[in-house]
RNA sequence: GCUCGGAUGGUGGAAUUGGUAGACACGUUGGACUUAAAAUCCAAUGACCAUUGCGGUCGUGCGGGUUCAAGUCCCGCUCCGAGUACCA
């Protein structure tokens, strides 16, 4: 009887669904476990090869832990909001919710087939209203909270405003804009309701700020950085320009010292807290005050150098500052307007593309050193961001290459403040080693001290404070975009106002027109319709109607981000209507215990997500700070692209062996679908491919013509996809399982490469033999020999050990050996098959349930207790030590055994720690090598 | 530039954390079974020398060091990958 994986798999694929098997108890007495996987965007080209990696590994861990005893949570869904669904119904006019839909059922069903052990009964998908309402309800408490910096907690704008009306902002330490007036509880008390309304927008966790956007009027849309490429759009090569938008924020500035000390507690990749580290940006510095030469006007910088305060011979401030309007001498006013006119043209991208050259305008305008008192030009530069510290700069070009570049170009002069240090070529910018010079009351002082010592004298005299700067910036939450979450907000007299819980969700309206306008007006200005109606309040046209009053509603919809920031609470208690996640359900998950996904959302989803966590732990709503214990990163599948080679301006492609070095030809990709695995082209199929190759002339060499192969990314775009069906069908899930979990640690990245796979296909087929003779199975029911007790054991105890550290490779190899092993004795044993059947449970689940039911069990597999290695069947037998053997040992000795052996005695007393041994020192374990050495270990 | 990873046979990768390097698998070669093929099984397979039998030498990117013992630890390089980039 043959290993017919097909029917199998469908067999026990059918059973599991019908019988629910995986579907987690909402409250058990048994340990919990929450294993969760980022769950997919559902894309129109369906899952390849790729994407089940972390799955799989996932899935192991899953079924391993319930055979362990614990009730698992492990869940699946999809984050069905996004930009292709959206370009696509721009391009078909087709719906985006109609589009999502198939490929959610495309997805599911290769999902099925590989045999996950999901509880599918709390999916979730963020584009559905039961998901999106508590989104929205989540964006409304950020809205509704700001954030105290004396209690280090978000608190509700309600006690701000109480503040106000006591004390005003003056003794307030709380988080918010940078250019928040000062008021007293008398002014505030003054202020027309607005006025107070936009005060407010300063503190709030979820504002409405004018933001510069990088703006291109012909897609009528914000792009983000990585959308521009030289200036131009990426998409269709429109010119970009900066604007100022309103626009809705996140800030989760707020949250940078926590972000950065919660990294400390949990155990994730320690390369991706490096990232998260580095992205957060923490400096350690001072904020200065410069006095502006005859005007009120302070300006302050942000230097992590105090230190060489005496070293400043000019100031560089953005130009985007309104500050340069004001304080711009009428003398230089066109040489400046000159200036930004020029500089707002250039994107964002060309200033960073553009490091070496160097670019400035004098301002006319002095400020005032805080202790010479000496007069320093104001400049203005586009080496300084606006959105970084308070976009100004004290420059002191002899301790950074920049100022130093920036004095250089301009003719400013330069002064050292550094002991026995040249600075004619370059800034000297080592601080460790440095001693301040030609600095007043710095003088002579290391730079440690110097900081120390010049903080206090800023302090004292009012011209200064020691600070901490973060690069982390707030997060722009307003996209003009049709698929994604309504923001639930209308506009009172141009203020926002916040939707209701009870008026949520706020129904994503049907448009006619997905593509958004070319002022800038989101598509929803399209709706003509949407969904709610409320007692006295109903929406219609884009408009919140409330006793006959009619209010404008926000019009942009939330990032991407948004959904994914929260979903994992949703699994705990999906169904529930009445909360987000209910109090009951989320004090037994608590949090997520094992959390897999790729590295490339480091510095996007696992850190927002980890700012609302905070947030909602802050006001009680969730029990822990942190939401994922422990974090994997599975590494990427790559794709192995294929290449065909055209001589440039013809229709002619060149056969790979026959290209001369010298040659200059354009590589064009192929589906690698039309290549077999010797990297021969099926010229006919290319031609009925694509119509650029319908005529095209292929020079073939001895036959046959050969593509290119380059490692990438596997995506739909080059043409380089592998989907898992076609394996599936040939190898069956199993195998793929194993093959994907075999190619490597489960952290690495890889090449997609099938040449491996039938070794792990014929371990299969030979554990399906090892209990099969023709049509029977064959177990007996005999006490198994001491030698198939000990590769049992020794597989229980290294595949134990090898899954609990996620090594999954090595326990395949495991898995390949004991079986090889157990084939070559004969073994049927029903005492050994048994137990390995179940080790084999969580990685081949189909063929491991199949056999399982042939043994007469009436039970299925998949909550069985997992075995347990049984030490004493693993000990060796050390009698006849120690002239020869095979293997390894490690025990402990008896030196005198040893040193009676002549044969090792001479070797022995070479060992140093030998001679310590006869020095009264006592060895611990000692390793014994046959004809070399004998080793100790203390 | 900065930060973090990595480098082991023809290939993917093991190595109990300092203790027989190359497990397991692919590939290759030879053999068995077969009219033949497929399937399956067996053997060899790091390199070089010796192969009449044993055997020997070198080997984990390069150069040093620590140690009885280094793929593993330390110092200095080279190359590759990832992240980030005028962050004051």
């Amino acid at each position: 009887m043959v290993y017919d994986f097909n029917n199998i798999e469908k067999k026990w694929q059918a059973r599991w669904a019908k019988n629910k098997t995986f579907k987690a108890d909402s409250y058990s007495k048994k340990p919990k476990y929450y294993i969760l996987d980022m769950f997919p965007y559902p894309s129109g080209s369906g899952l390849h090869v790729g994407h089940p990696l972390g799955y799989i590994a996932s899935d192991i861990y899953s079924r391993y832990k319930r055979h362990k005893g614990f009730n698992v949570l492990h869940p699946q869904g999809y984050d069905s909001f996004g930009l292709p669904a959206e370009q696509y119904a721009i391009q078909t006019g087709q719906h985006p919710a109609k589009t999502t839909q198939e490929n959610i059922n495309r997805y599911r069903q290769q999902l099925d087939q590989m045999g996950f052990s999901f509880d599918w009964s709390r999916e979730v998908r963020t584009s559905e209203p039961d998901f999106y309402k508590w989104t929205q309800w989540i964006f409304l408490l950020l809205f509704d909270h700001y954030y105290c910096n004396i209690s280090n907690m978000a608190k509700p704008v309600r006690e701000l405003i109480e503040h106000f009306e006591k004390n005003g902002n003056e003794s307030l330490d709380a988080v918010c804009s940078f250019d928040t007036p000062q008021f007293t509880y008398v002014e505030w008390s003054g202020f027309s309701e607005n006025e107070q309304q936009d005060l407010l927008l300063n503190y709030r966790l979820a504002y409405l700020s004018e933001t510069e956007v990088n703006w291109c009027a012909d897609l009528g849309t914000v792009l983000a950085n990585d959308e521009i490429i030289n200036g131009v759009s990426d998409r269709g090569g429109y010119q970009v320009t900066k604007k100022k938008m309103k626009q809705w924020s996140m800030r989760i500035g707020a949250y940078a010292e926590r972000l950065l000390k919660g990294l400390e507690k949990i155990d994730w990749p320690e390369s991706l807290k490096e990232m998260q580290r580095n992205w957060i940006g923490k400096s350690i510095g001072a904020k200065v005050l410069f006095q502006i030469e005859g005007y009120e006007k302070k300006i302050e910088v942000f230097t992590t150098r105090p230190d060489t305060i005496f070293g400043v011979t000019f100031m560089t401030i953005a130009p985007e500052l309104d500050l340069v309007q004001e304080i711009t001498h009428p003398d230089q006013k066109e040489a400046v307007t000159a200036y930004i006119d020029e500089t707002q043209k250039r994107t964002q991208r060309e200033r960073m593309a553009d490091i070496e050259s160097c670019t400035g305008v004098f301002t006319g305008s002095y400020v005032l050193h805080p202790f010479t008192q000496e007069r320093i030009p104001i400049w203005i530069g586009d080496y300084v961001l606006a959105d970084y510290g308070t976009g100004a700069v004290m420059a002191v070009p002899c301790g950074d290459q920049r100022d130093f570049d920036f004095a250089k170009h301009f003719d400013i002069p330069i002064k050292n403040i550094f002991k026995n240090v040249s600075i004619e070529k370059k800034a000297f910018t080592d601080k460790e080693i440095s001693v301040i010079d030609n600095s007043d009351f710095l003088s002579g002082l290391s730079y440690e001290k110097a900081i120390k010592i010049v903080i206090q004298k800023l302090e004292l005299q009012g011209s200064g404070e020691g600070t901490i700067n973060y690069r982390l910036r707030d997060a722009i939450f307003s996209r003009q975009r049709y698929w994604g979450e309504p923001i639930p907000i209308y506009y009172k007299d141009k203020l926002p106002q916040p939707l209701k819980l009870k008026h949520l969700p706020l129904d994503l309206p049907e448009v006619e027109n997905y593509l958004p306008t070319a002022e800038g007006y989101p598509p929803l200005g399209n709706a003509v319709t949407w969904a709610w109606d409320t007692q006295k309040e109903k929406v219609v046209e884009n408009k919140l109607i409330d006793n006959q009053t009619i209010f404008p509603l926000e019009l942009n919809t939330m990032p991407g981000w948004a959904g994914s920031s929260w979903y994992f609470y949703r699994y705990m208690d999906a169904q529930n209507s009445d909360a987000f996640v209910g109090n009951k359900a989320a004090q037994y998950w608590r949090e997520v215990d094992l959390y897999l996904g790729g590295s490339e959302h480091a510095t996007g989803h696992l850190l927002y997500s980890r700012f609302w966590q905070k947030f909602l732990f802050d006001i009680n709503l969730l029990p822990v700070e942190e939401y994922a214990k422990k974090l994997i990163n599975q590494g990427m599948i790559l794709g192995n692209s294929a290449f065909v080679y055209r001589k440039p301006g013809t229709q002619s492609y060149i056969s790979k062996e026959l290209i001369h070095e010298s040659e200059k030809l354009e590589p064009i990709r192929v589906d690698v679908n039309l290549v077999n695995s010797s990297d021969e082209l099926d010229v006919e199929s290319v031609r009925k491919w694509q119509p650029q190759f319908e005529n095209a002339d292929f020079k073939l060499n001895n036959g046959v013509f050969k593509v290119g192969r380059e490692v990438e990314k596997m995506s739909k775009s080059k043409y380089n996809v592998i989907n898992p069906d076609e394996i599936c069908e040939q190898y069956g899930a199993d195998t793929l399982r194993m093959y994907e979990m075999f190619l490597g640690p489960i952290e690495q990245s890889k090449p997609w490469n099938t040449s491996g796979i039938s070794g792990v296909h014929n371990f299969l087929k030979k554990y399906w033999r090892l209990f099969h003779e023709g049509n029977d199975i064959i177990v007996k029911d005999e006490q198994p020999s001491k030698k198939e007790l000990k590769i049992l054991h020794e597989t229980i105890k290294k595949i134990t050990y090898d899954i609990e550290h996620f090594s999954f490779n090595t326990c395949v190899s495991g898995l390949m050996i004991c079986v090889n092993e157990l084939t070559a004795l004969n073994c049927h044993s029903r005492a050994i098959l048994s137990p390995l059947t179940l080790l084999l449970s969580p990685f081949a689940p189909h063929l491991a349930s199949e056999i399982w039911e042939k043994l007469g069990n009436q039970n299925t597999i998949d909550h069985v207790d997992f075995p347990v290695a049984n030490e004493s069947y693993l000990i060796e037998d050390t009698k006849n030590y120690p002239v020869s053997f095979n293997g390894k040992m490690r025990f402990t000795l008896e030196l005198s055994i040893d040193l009676d052996n002549s044969a090792i005695q001479e070797a022995v007393l070479q060992d140093k720690r030998v001679v310590d041994y006869l020095e009264g020192k006592t060895p611990k374990k000692w390793i014994i090598v046959p004809n070399k050495i004998i080793n100790i270990v203390y």
